[in-house]
DNA sequence: ATCCAGGCATGCA
DNA sequence: TGCATGCCTGGA
């Protein structure tokens, strides 16, 4: 059992509702989250508004991970002040307040935003959570049950119409094959930037939305600012005058308005036009 | 009963 | 470069 604060706030209903990851869930209301981190299953207790309490099922090295996964290191307060470029933004950051970027795990990540097109939270979380139960380590924390994610050993013995029987649709075929060529995948030399974004969008089912998803989220790509139908709606309604834009101009856009943290600014817009905003 | 989701691939101008 | 269409499936 360990305690971590931090200067700022942090809000941990927040950081793990606003849907960025898929496998976090609270039982008391948002005051506790339980999930998988790499090989372990971890608790989050929301001590007070500055202050967590962290354990897990497996103590031994934890809180290096612990400072990873939840980018202990990024500079909150001057990102929040970086991304307040007016007054609608400073309205955003305030509404938002304590919600952080986690550092997910790149496979696990890829499969949730290949999974997520056309699709919606609770089937996504449902999606994942029976893989996981299907195929993912079971483990045991607290008398309850929770099951890791699959490596993908796990999966690769699976095809297309495995795939399909657990529900996931025509999103099955390119799981199977991100699947298959995974290795190959990782194997290239890791590039940066742009070059490893259109490096994501070779694979077969990644386009520009989802290769920024995984480039933000599972390798900590700050810079990405992924545009999808909430964020859409927002940046047209306030920064283009209510006229139609393409995804690409919008996206350019965004990583203009706020360079290296679009990242953040753009989870903090969408969970503010989710919950906040009507449109 | 249609209709459409937190897109993508494909085909076409 | 931009636009149209089909894709699985479950919930409104």
């Amino acid at each position: 059992m360990v305690e971590l604060v931090f200067s700022e706030t942090y809000d941990l209903a927040h950081t793990f509702d606003c849907g960025q990851i898929f496998r976090f869930h609270s039982s008391d209301n948002g005051k506790t989250y339980y999930g998988p981190l790499s090989d372990r299953i971890i608790k989050l207790t929301q001590i007070d508004e500055h202050t967590l309490e962290i354990s897990s099922d497996q103590p031994e090295g934890l809180m290096p991970k612990i400072h990873e996964f939840l980018r202990v290191k990024d500079d909150y307060l001057s990102i929040q002040n970086s991304v307040k470029v007016d007054p609608l933004m400073e309205k955003i950051v305030q509404q938002t307040n304590g919600l952080h970027l986690v550092k997910q795990d790149p496979f696990e990540c890829a499969i949730s935003y290949l999974l997520s097109q056309c699709s919606n939270i609770p089937r996504i979380t449902q999606n994942l959570s029976h893989l996981s139960e299907m195929f993912g380590k079971r483990i045991i924390f607290d008398k309850q049950i929770f099951y890791l994610f699959p490596k993908r050993e796990d999966l690769l013995p699976l095809g297309e119409d495995d795939f399909r029987e657990m529900g996931f649709g025509y999103r099955a075929k390119y799981i199977a094959s991100f699947i298959h060529d995974y290795l190959q995948f990782l194997r290239k030399p890791k590039k940066k930037g742009e070059e490893f974004n259109n490096q994501l969008q070779q694979i077969y089912g990644i386009g520009q939305k989802v290769a920024d998803c995984i480039q933000l989220f599972g390798y900590g790509d700050l810079t990405l600012f992924p545009v999808d139908t909430w964020i859409q709606k927002f940046m047209i309604k306030y920064y283009f005058s209510g006229k139609k834009t393409s995804n690409a101009k919008i996206r350019s856009l965004g990583r203009q308005m706020f360079g290296q943290w679009a990242g953040y600014a753009q989870e903090f817009i969408f969970h503010y036009a989710r919950h906040y905003d009507n449109i």
